[in-house]
DNA sequence: AGCTGAATTACAGAAATCTGTAAGGACATA
DNA sequence: TATGTCCTTACAGATTTCTGTAATTCAGCT
């Protein structure tokens, strides 16, 4: 088993609640914790640097903000320092996050080796990942083998976000057209809009501009 | 200090989390825990029928519904349903809540004995919390204390959730006031539905409904 | 060049939103 | 009873949304 492991979580109370897992259940207890990522990453530089290195960074996607000002804001850019100091480092991301096209992305780009969605059945989540990502395995979460989940069907590209982003900011369509013309954005006619809101009325069977933007905020998508 | 405890949460990490902390910072170790309330309800109707009282509830707020059906399924019900067979049983509120009017709330209309928010400090908040509750005290989060929110000053009554609710599904004025008729519920006209939202738009600084929806959507009000 | 399909644009009408003004009722106070 | 305030309701007009249809452009293909 893994003898090493770091810990990045900003909460607390999961810290010590995924430090107790891997204490109890999984049997590791080299293990050490940051609440920041720029404190995750000195940690992991100086154990490198001491031929001591970690063997499994377990970390979450996002970190709050607070007073302490931070180079690295986001597991992701951890991951990427970490990587490429240490490019056969296993990373498990342990984050709240459940759309599967980020969850993918994690894989695809960023190569991660395992996946555990905060949730109700974590703790059984977390051992068979530890023990799978140990035997040299990729695991991913149920949420990304089950899903038959809206958004990962639908693909949604630059304009589309760009649309949405501005209706929930309060734009009318007209204002939005002027916008894009502005900037020089091909599709800028106020019918190109409205065909492409109509699309994602339909994609998300949503009734209205109003309605959609609920959906899309409760999806995370913007 | 408190001898027997039961914590009620549904993410199993945090449930370990608050154990371990209560274990191993506090010095509790008689601890049970439940996923679901329904559980932490039976739990603690069996320890008071055997005369073994718990004497510290722990427990979050919201519970993920999943395929189990549950009858009691938040955390505001089963402090009510506990407190109702032992009323002087401590309670503490762990939540990812940070509303101060709704934290007031449960203070005042369920008298819990302290509160700890979800976040970077819980560890040393909650060691806080229980020993100040221990010693009798009511313990409010820092949150409640500094809070210069936005949503501090703005009161919002039940119907102003409901309207900002089926607007957020995408119901027109008109079927909300023919909803609002059919229940009877009093302000049904379409003209004072406009009223009312209108007033939500000076609020929130919204300029439309679209952006008064992904407003309090971030805000976490809906 | 000519064909085809997809995307963009223009236009138009019905429905809904947003913003006023005005009138009526409930309620407390003097 | 009279007065003022607050809330509800009615109505109206300008603006915006939503949904069609039809014309135009553009890229890929033969």
């Amino acid at each position: 088993m893994f003898s090493k492991v770091l810990v990045a979580e900003d909460y607390e109370i999961a810290n010590q609640g995924i430090i107790k897992i891997l204490n109890d259940k999984i049997g590791i207890h080299n293990i050490e914790q940051a609440k920041y990522c720029d404190d995750a990453y000195l940690k992991f530089r100086k154990a490198y640097n001491d031929q001591k290195a970690f063997e499994l960074l377990i970390t979450d996607l996002s970190f709050k903000e607070d007073h302490k000002i931070q180079t690295i804001t986001s597991g992701v850019e951890l991951i990427k320092g970490i990587r490429s100091i240490q490019p056969d480092i296993k990373v498990i991301v342990y984050s709240q996050e459940n759309r599967p096209d980020k969850i993918n992305m994690l894989f695809k780009n960023f190569n991660i080796n395992g996946y555990v969605c905060k949730g109700q059945n974590a703790v059984n989540e977390l051992i068979r990942c530890v023990d799978g990502v140990y035997q040299g395995a990729t695991v991913q979460p149920p949420e990304l083998t089950n899903s038959s989940e809206i958004n990962m069907m639908i693909h949604l590209d630059d304009l589309d976000i760009m649309l949405l982003e501005k209706l929930s900011h309060g734009l009318t369509k007209k204002e939005i057209r002027t916008k894009l013309k502005k900037q020089n954005i091909s599709p800028n006619s106020e019918s190109a809009i409205d065909k492409r809101v109509s699309k994602l009325f339909d994609d998300f069977k949503a009734k209205n501009t109003t309605h959609l933007i609920a959906i899309v905020k409760d999806l995370g998508l913007i």
